[in-house]
DNA sequence: TTTAAATATTAGTATATTCTAATATGTTAA
DNA sequence: TTAACATATTAGAATATACTAATATTTAAA
């Protein structure tokens, strides 16, 4: 089983950094070319072509070249799911938390 | 929204590490004490109380005590949910994977 | 067949993470 | 109040990550 959270952590480690959610985020509904998601992200485009290669080798994304042109999608669409859970959660807790500091004072 | 991004993506650094996907599975259906953890683990007690302590502060579980014992237990089953859905992809993606696998020989 | 556009890769530095070993703190029972 | 148990904290070394700057590769159009 370790073996099995060894892996697990791997793809959670993808959603561990905010320029990676960013790019997934944009990439939520369509497939966007690297120069769409450089115009809409305002990254580097160093840093966003590394970021989707990570992505990339794990499967979360996939590409297809159309000439000058790569575009990249989701691989699975529960993926998001998975976020919008997560996202919830997060929600709820600052609202808590929010609640909390309203209510101390 | 970057700024949302970035609080996403701290939640999700929790689950980016083995030992703490390890820690939350225990914790998935009952409370524990750290001793349990340590017993059901075979972790160190130094290692699991750090990462307790960092899923603490970032709002995963939630402790009490009891006596000499302090339980643990997760502040928000749906997180649990998210874990399923990544775990279901995960498992989707390596049957895929093997397939191509099996295919290509 | 050169040039320009689109994307990928590499190197290197700064920062973050994880673990082990050692030590400290808190709690109960003797 | 001391001993023993349960848990937390700290320090420090090893490893991993993320970014920028520079360069390489691929493709299509001139």
């Amino acid at each position: 089983m370790k073996e099995f959270y060894r892996i697990h952590a791997e793809m959670c480690k993808v959603f561990s950094n905010p320029t990676r959610l960013e790019i997934l985020h944009l990439l939520r509904y369509d497939e966007l070319s690297v120069t769409e998601l450089i115009d809409k992200s305002k990254l580097s485009q160093a840093n966003i072509s590394q970021h989707l290669a990570i992505m990339k080798a794990r499967g979360i994304v996939v590409s297809r070249r159309d000439g000058k042109n790569i575009y990249y999608r989701l691989a699975n669409p529960k993926i998001v799911r998975a976020f919008d859970i997560i996202r919830d959660a997060l929600v709820e807790k600052m609202k808590k938390d929010s609640k909390a500091v309203a209510d101390f004072r």
